[in-house]
DNA sequence: TAGTGGTCTAGACCACCTC
DNA sequence: AGGTGGTCTAGACCACTAC
């Protein structure tokens, strides 16, 4: 006989039953108190069970107001076309996106001059602690925080182009603000990986536990140069990257009936 | 005055001194009566900050052990190589990845006709619930739980190329012996997301709280047709995926000192 | 004010690991 | 045997939300 814990029999019920369909996303669980009730286990008990379906990122809790079964939607980014070199957009390219999706764009933005960190010296082929041009950028969709952005510039290039370094927006985007200096990027390498946030990041983002983030980091190259590195940190929950290599057919939006 | 609870005292201040270095990756954290005593708090309370460090994947725990830092060791799967159209590499390339890493692969396998959940219906374009193939990998690194990997086939297509249905290996990977039946894949779009893994992962991977999974969604076409969708689920603490996408500078080797 | 979850305690017993 | 974490209880008080 393989007998679970108690609370660990409580977690699985309730997972089950919302699975099923008896909590739909967006509903309330019953109080502590009546699962305690109805699991006859106390109700430190009860909450370790419920604390193990918000770390799968089942339900979220709040003070006063109760569990409630989280709802998934997913916004997606086509990181092949989001700077694609042959077809380059205009203006910028998370905006349109957003707005596509009949969703409200926002974000914050600064710019400062930073000591490369050892992640970003080594993708930038500088040295450690030297000066880069960080621009960053707080990214919201129907006020709901969404994704930070951050772009390093190496110290030469912003010597080349020094609009880079100016605190306001660049109109007609970075990309072609620097191909018109004469740096055009030729190609980009992606790095994605997953984590949980941490405390920062979950202040930034809002994410309670159980919500992972989706880092991607892109390395531009002009030539045999390094001309920036952008780490992307998103909610895990609510984004999706895609790819598109070789041919593929057309799929003008009949993905989304 | 923002005083924060006593639980999260205790995770910040162990957090803090992961960071600095005071417990580095691999050693082992003092006993939850020592620290409830260096705190002055319960051992309830300790716990908490404790289990709040293991949902942050910072930290591990078994019984009779104490809890350990965790080491993070990360393999990279170039996804843009992995497959690639104009250079198909002999044998399989997770195979040859994982060896050319130094490090000894190992997987079990399976095969078996499977209704089409809505996900696999949806990107293979086929009814939901119809019959489809399913060729299924466990794999594994220095025998730890990498990923698992499931790859789905239309009914169409099995006819067409009876062997994928066949329980054995296909020697000489099922890519080139597709292309060899006259279906040659043109392209592929790759979908990636992350989320806390459902209990069957978490056993299939050997996972504990606070290791989120990556997972990655390969839909591959031939013409307007799609022939498969290979579903891989990774542990995010383990796997970095990347792209190389334009023209980039040789990175041979020199990235890994 | 009543009900919800959030924090904290003190103590008990069990399961696992090392010696 | 002695130390570690894992489970569970009963009860207290606090903070937030709703009405």
């Amino acid at each position: 006989m393989n007998k679970q814990p108690k609370y660990r029999q409580v977690a699985d019920a309730l997972r089950r039953e919302i699975d099923n369909g008896a909590y739909p996303p967006g509903s309330r669980l019953p109080s502590e108190s009546e699962l305690s009730t109805r699991f006859e286990a106390s109700r430190n008990t009860v909450r370790s069970g419920l604390n193990a379906l918000v770390s799968e990122g089942l339900i979220s809790s709040s003070q006063g107001l109760g569990y409630e079964v989280r709802k998934h939607e997913v916004f997606e980014l086509n990181a092949s076309r989001f700077e694609n070199l042959t077809f380059p957009q205009n203006g910028d390219a998370y905006s349109t996106d957003v707005t596509n999706a009949g969703r409200r764009p926002s974000q914050t933005f600064r710019v400062e001059m930073t000591p490369a960190t050892a992640y970003v010296a080594d993708r930038l082929k500088v040295a450690l602690g030297s000066t880069t041009v960080l621009r960053f950028c707080h990214r919201f969709v129907d006020d709901v925080p969404w994704s930070t952005q951050a772009t390093y510039y190496p110290d030469w290039l912003a010597k080349q182009a020094p609009r880079l370094a100016e605190p306001g927006d660049i109109a007609e985007g970075t990309t072609r603000y620097l191909a018109a200096a004469g740096i055009e990027q030729a190609g980009y390498f992606d790095e994605i990986a997953t984590r949980m946030p941490t405390p920062d990041e979950s202040r930034l983002l809002d994410v309670g536990a159980g919500v992972p983030v989706l880092l991607w980091t892109r390395t531009g190259y002009a030539d045999d140069r390094v001309i920036r590195c952008t780490i992307t940190t998103f909610r895990g929950d609510l984004n999706r990257m895609n790819y598109e290599i070789g041919t593929l057919p057309d799929r003008n939006g009949d993905e989304r009936p």
